[in-house]
DNA sequence: GATGGCCTAATTGTCGGACAATCATACGAT
DNA sequence: ATCGTATGATTGTCCGACAATTAGGCCATC
């Protein structure tokens, strides 16, 4: 056989028009915040229809590089936020069939080192924000959910204490594919809550005297010690994680 | 103050559409390459106008929920690809100014467990793909664009073989953000490209004989030494990575 | 001067219909 | 069995339309 040939591709309308959008907005010459034409002038402008640039607009909005202020018509050109784009990473893993025993794994390497960069490099604020999750978390008498939640709130803000951006981000999606086990866990075993909650008084303690070898030491007793907890609520490692679907609905009830 | 009321939303038909196309994905009752009913039929399910349901397929397409296989008309589900979201973070992170710094640090906690993992979990086939990814970059007489890719492929070829998608996806993003930068620093630095192809050499020896320790340390110092070439190639660490906005025209020539 | 009401124009979300180009499929010819 | 053809389905794109909402200007009132 011969070389074979190049396949022959037709890239529709909407996708040109989002690429050049796209495009504009990541040479940052359109900035953050700043409005977009309305779909008819730009529908003008690219020699197109408006279906087609509302189109690409769908899909640009979809990729977070466009929002719409609440209450307000025109498009804003926006940076993708991480938490969107963290739901994005963790919505492809779990269709990916990851399982839990992935997650823990990669915790176990991620999050000890970020609470040592974290005790490094925090600020009074960012200690501020770690007590006030802990102590959310420690006030104990939640409902399950709202725990979870607390309990993945205090990572948070340990990542945003290193002040690097791509730590913070990459721990974001291993929170969410936590959660929902998490919230099984600490149904079925009565004292997680009260280790999870020590175990943060020890991060928070050695973060606060920046006491880096501490930080790490503790986080990662923190997350072997989560290894256990899923061991006693009989969760068992190899199986799939789920994530909950509330994604695109953002803006909720409809 | 009172208490402050809830905001009114008003879900646009395209999104509920989408999200309860979503919801079927990812409750997998739509299944991985199953068809999607045409677009007319779509519109005479969900008793919206076929421009309605086209805005919420764009967004699922972008979201990489839905594919076209080539040459085929109708919609496939699909399971968003790695390199896609990975895209998307990156892409994420630069429109955040990340600086280049942050990205090394994150490859200096991440890249030294993934090389252990690897060392551990690596099987035959694993090995293969990571000395045929060595061996392509220590051939050496590539122009810079195809060998910083190929450094890039290394690591990716390592990331696989720690059997842990979530680690493998977790590092995909800073190879992206890397590689812009790499390649100002291949093309300055005369011995960049021998020092990485030693470097390589010793790690994938070190996975070979499945010596966690060496392929941990070997790698530490390999990120190590990407620092020090960044600075004899003048390149700030504290400047913004950028990324090539190459990524909606996925389907290249128009 | 600030506030609120009112009017007009602009904008979005949605609809209906239309058509060329392409794809899927069956049918028939060689 | 392979190739050409006819037919219907599907997508990409267009046009035009309309209700609901928002933006902005103008004016009266306090």
């Amino acid at each position: 056989m011969s070389v074979p040939f190049a396949q022959i591709l037709r890239v529709p309308g909407y996708r040109k028009v989002a690429a050049a959008i796209a495009e504009r907005i990541l040479s940052r010459e359109l900035r953050e915040g700043e409005r977009l034409p309305s779909e008819t002038e730009l529908a003008r402008q690219f020699g197109v229809n408006r279906s087609t640039v509302r189109e690409a607009l769908r899909e640009l909005e979809s990729g977070g590089l466009l929002e719409r202020r609440p209450g307000s018509k025109l498009m804003t050109v926006s940076r993708p936020q991480h938490r969107a784009v963290a739901k994005d990473v963790s919505r492809a893993l779990a269709l990916h069939d990851v399982t839990f025993f992935e997650v823990w794994e990669a915790l176990t390497q991620l999050e000890p080192p970020i609470a040592e960069i974290a005790a490094r490099n925090r600020t009074a604020a960012d200690l501020d924000s770690i007590t006030a999750a802990r102590q959310q978390f420690a006030a104990g008498n939640t409902e399950t959910g709202k725990a979870v939640h607390q309990a993945a709130e205090f990572f948070r803000c340990v990542g945003r204490a290193t002040h690097n951006q791509v730590l913070a981000l990459a721990q974001e999606p291993l929170l969410d594919l936590l959660e929902p086990s998490l919230r099984v866990m600490i149904d079925k075993v009565p004292q997680a809550r009260s280790r999870i909650a020590a175990a943060q008084q020890r991060i928070l303690e050695a973060i606060t005297r920046r006491d880096v070898e501490a930080a790490r030491g503790w986080m990662a007793k923190h997350i072997r010690d989560f290894r256990k907890g899923y061991e006693l609520a009989d969760i068992a490692l190899d199986c799939r994680v789920h994530v909950s679907p509330h994604r695109l609905p953002v803006t909720g009830c409809g």
